[in-house]
DNA sequence: TATCCGAATGAGACTCAATCTCAAAAAGGG
DNA sequence: CCCTTTTTGAGATTGAGTCTCATTCGGATA
């Protein structure tokens, strides 16, 4: 939550033509300082616990913001509630899931990020963006 | 809708335990003629327009069994309404979506499925399976 | 083929994440 | 400090999917 964080957070809701409030800042903190996969009942719970007064409709309409401006990433586990997590070096990333565990693995393999893109290509098309989820369990020792 | 695909039905129940209903044969028949990517209501609509009698919760319950037997895939597109797909071949395959026109596109890609594999192994999991799509615009000409 | 009993069905209630509504509160330029 | 416009929040609403339970049906048995 250091100065320069804060001050690009200002400049992007100037840029949407957005007002700072600090509700916002609540949202973009609490996401920002978790390195996490969160869910938006957690965010608000968490903003809420810290003595901020929010609603979980400013929570979501906050994220859709940050999501828009790539502060944040969303992602569909496909168990029906939405994740978040910061995107604060624009690294892109995957993720792998633990079917027995729960956790999630972040991973980056270039040669498959270039064979998206082949594929696409091959087909007429140009790759906007990919979702890649794998479905893991630990290996038997 | 041959008599082979009607029996290979009849002995999943079986299996499962589960009767032989009208309903069910409906569900399945449905799926299965139409290669699309189709959703539950518009499987329920269809059912009721060829004037079989069926409930939503009918088309969902069936819709577990096929998808639990292999015989039907389950995709979840990102939009909230999952989508499914008859299995005749068994052929794996992933898809692209065209953020245009929303046409999808399955794909299939030797390499790509090797190396999720690896990258599951590397991490010191297993792959149980995985969701691969891609998000597409058309190249310019 | 008639009987019978457990399984299946369907109408509608319910769930739950996410979105919408709109009166009241707050931002921030002048 | 004022004033206009934006933002907020409590709660209503939406919509896909699930659950309930009285009624109907499948199909094994005799």
């Amino acid at each position: 939550m250091n100065d320069s964080t804060i001050q690009n957070f200002k400049e992007i809701l100037r840029k949407e033509g957005l007002r700072y409030t600090k509700q916002r800042q609540a949202v973009w903190d609490e996401i920002q300082n978790s390195q996490e996969h969160r869910d938006a009942e957690d965010i608000y719970m968490s903003i809420r616990n810290n003595g901020v007064n929010v609603s979980r409709a400013t929570i979501y309409r906050t994220i859709d913001v940050l999501v828009k401006n790539r502060m944040v990433r969303k992602m569909d586990v496909g168990d029906g509630r939405n994740r978040y997590e910061p995107r604060l070096d624009d690294a892109h990333h995957d993720h792998m899931i633990c079917v027995e565990t729960g956790k999630i693995i972040e991973f980056y393999n270039e040669e498959l990020e270039d064979l998206q893109e082949k594929i696409a290509e091959e087909n007429g098309y140009m790759l906007v963006r990919h979702i890649h989820q794998l479905f893991v369990k630990p290996l038997k020792k």
